[in-house]
RNA sequence: GGUCCCGUGGUGCAGUUUGGAGUGCACGCCGCCCUGUCAAGGCGGAGGUCGCGGGUUCAAAUCCCGUCGGGACCGCCA
């Protein structure tokens, strides 16, 4: 005999007749007298209420087996909010399997809690419908992955945790060796070069749903430890991977709304940083980028006699925005490398009103108020600097004033191509790679790669690109190169030496030399996309165990100190933390 | 490395601007009553290092400095 008949959310008036068991943690009581009491008993498929009609001590989350036949509920007394309201259980049969002390917040979820409690007692969060329900999307999520890739050819490959540490991207997490004291492995931020050295194995088609760890700055969005959809196939171009990312992510958003998305558009890089500031612009709103540069050209404002000026529209914004709050986006804008902020009220006439109108000429505030189609009640928000700046702040800007929560409903897919090869130029005015020095070029762009100087580099376009969902990036990818004349040039463009090169990637390029396929790859992460499909706006919601912004862990209390045995067991000695 | 917000019985909040007795609200908890509730209801009760430390003051939850914890963001995340 099985401990459990039936789920409890699961019996309907179909069941009405049956004796059944079901098992759980005692949700809300209404006891009227030793007579009668009626027990709402919870597992992760819902609520159904059991009649008791003996004096029994049962408090919240005591967990217990009930024993009882279903029968329908009382004329009127049924109960719509519970999709088992049609029912309950009656002469109910308890055993207490469990008690337990009461919990430490609400069970309920009408309030919310402080997330450092509910991470104390995650156990007991973990209990709530928003997380079991999360947890299930998830599990639901990495399904569809799965057989997305496998019917796609894809061949589930694990990569080893302990690694080499490598010397660009992110900090690494480190792990001392007993056995080489002195040497350490580091934990992998991606299987990245594994995965490389897979295609020139012959795999063909790898995937894998892997760990990354990366020992940077905690955010919403990001965790030291995430899991990412790893893939890369031989043979294939760029339009091969995202048709098979593209593939995933169809069917795991189906899977969880049952709607399947229509095709991904695509942007180029330079596109979205000119139009929304960003190189993962949220597309669910407009208030766009506007270039006015022209406009100001010969202009007697010195604020706009700068490479570039541009601005938004923010629309019925002349009400919304008090004079402090203005100040306060200005500072902001400070904050994010401005000089300024200038604003414009419109006028009901269609006038613009703002401290700067008095250094311009009618034709400039003319074409302002033309150019961004601003109607009276609007306020225009513009940033004149450097191109790369004026574009960087407008596009925070945008997102402060006009952002929807990312959890809205709506789900805007985007491919971001043509990222540029180097995202800025060092010291010596060598550059410095934007993705990795394994990314191709953009063929177009080949011959650039040996005229180009300076500033010049930052226009080589390349062959990654990233996809972007609702101004979140969930992942990106590359074709990468695999002929020796175009990594030498790149290493000597990034002046990477031979013997340098050898030391930092010596067995990849080793691999190269034995026969290796024109491949190219993509990952994305899955705790990003559970996230937005579950509706949480934090992936720390879509976590069992996460850690809070400082990294740690206030169930476990990691991270924690080491006995001295266990130290020097590993060849290790603590230098005190300066004070 | 930086900016901002939060910390008050178990939980969620108000009180802090303008210093005056740990004052209040909701939920929970404990006890009693109650035979159709479903966020049950009624009556009674317990429960506090106002995160911590220092300072100002006759007097600090409240003002100042520091610190710890949580959160959002910039930098960082090839």
């Amino acid at each position: 005999m099985t401990m459990r008949t039936h789920y409890c959310g699961e019996l309907r008036s179909g069941d009405v007749g049956s004796e059944v068991t079901v098992c759980g943690w005692v949700d809300t009581r209404r006891v009227h007298s030793e007579h009668l009491a009626f027990i709402d008993l919870r597992d992760h498929t819902g609520i159904v209420q059991c009649v008791v009609d003996e004096k029994l001590d049962l408090r919240s989350e005591y967990v217990v087996a009930i024993t009882g036949t279903v029968r329908t509920r009382f004329e009127g007394k049924s109960n719509e909010k519970l999709q088992t309201g049609e029912i309950e259980i009656g002469d109910c049969e308890v055993q207490v399997l469990s008690v337990a002390e009461p919990p430490p917040f609400p069970m309920h979820e009408r309030t919310d809690v402080d997330e450092n409690i509910r991470l104390r007692h995650r156990y007991v969060d973990l209990r709530k419908p928003r997380m079991q329900k999360n947890l299930r999307i998830r599990a639901k999520v990495n399904s569809a992955i799965r057989s997305a890739m496998e019917k796609q050819g894809f061949v589930e490959i694990e990569t080893p945790m302990l690694i080499a540490s490598t010397p660009e991207g992110a900090r690494d997490f480190v792990v001392p060796s007993r056995l080489h004291p002195t040497n350490f492995y580091a934990l992998p931020q991606s299987p990245q070069i594994f995965k490389q050295l897979c295609m020139v194995g012959g795999i063909d088609r790898y995937y894998q749903i892997a760990r990354c760890l990366r020992d940077e700055d905690l955010r919403a969005d990001r965790q030291f430890e995430f899991m990412q959809l790893d893939m890369e196939a031989s043979f294939a171009n760029q339009e091969d991977i995202i048709n098979f990312v593209s593939e995933a992510i169809k069917d795991s958003t189906e899977a969880i709304t049952g709607l399947r998305p229509d095709e991904i558009p695509h942007m180029t890089w330079n596109e979205a940083m000119e139009r929304f500031g960003s190189d993962k612009p949220d597309t669910r709103f407009g208030m766009e980028l506007v270039d006015l540069t022209e406009i100001f050209e010969g202009t007697d404002a010195n604020v706009f006699k700068v490479d570039c000026v541009k601005g938004i529209l923010y629309e019925g914004g002349s009400d919304a925005l008090a004079r402090n709050a203005i100040d306060a986006l200005t500072e902001k804008c400070q904050s994010w490398g401005a000089r300024g902020l200038a604003w414009f009220r419109v006028g009901d006439e269609g006038n613009l009103d703002g401290a700067l109108t008095k250094f311009m000429s009618d034709d400039e505030i003319e074409g302002i108020h033309a150019s961004l189609s601003a109607q009276p009640g609007d306020m225009i928000l513009i940033i004149a600097d450097k191109r790369r700046t004026v574009n960087h702040v407008l596009g925070l800007l945008r997102l402060e004033i006009g952002r929807p929560p990312v959890n809205s409903g709506e789900l805007k897919y985007l491919w971001i191509t043509e990222f540029p090869l180097f995202e800025s130029v060092g010291d010596h005015g060598r550059p410095i790679p934007a993705h990795h020095p394994f990314t191709m070029p953009h063929l177009e762009d080949l011959e650039k790669l040996n005229s180009a100087q300076g500033e010049e580099y930052l226009e080589i376009r390349s062959q990654a690109y990233d996809l972007v969902l609702n101004g979140w990036e969930l992942g990106s990818g590359s074709v990468r190169i695999h002929t020796p004349e175009i990594q030498s040039k790149i290493f000597e463009i990034l002046g990477i030496g031979e013997v340098e090169a050898n030391e930092k990637f010596g067995f990849l390029l080793d691999a190269f030399r034995y026969g290796a396929p024109p491949h190219a790859g993509f990952a994305f992460g899955i705790d990003r996309l559970a996230a937005i499909l579950s509706g949480e706006e934090n992936i720390r919601e879509i976590i069992a165990f996460p850690k809070t912004q400082s990294g740690a862990d206030p169930l476990t209390n990691a991270p924690t100190q080491l006995e001295n045995n266990h130290l020097e067991e590993l060849g290790l000695r603590l230098i005190p933390p300066s004070t």
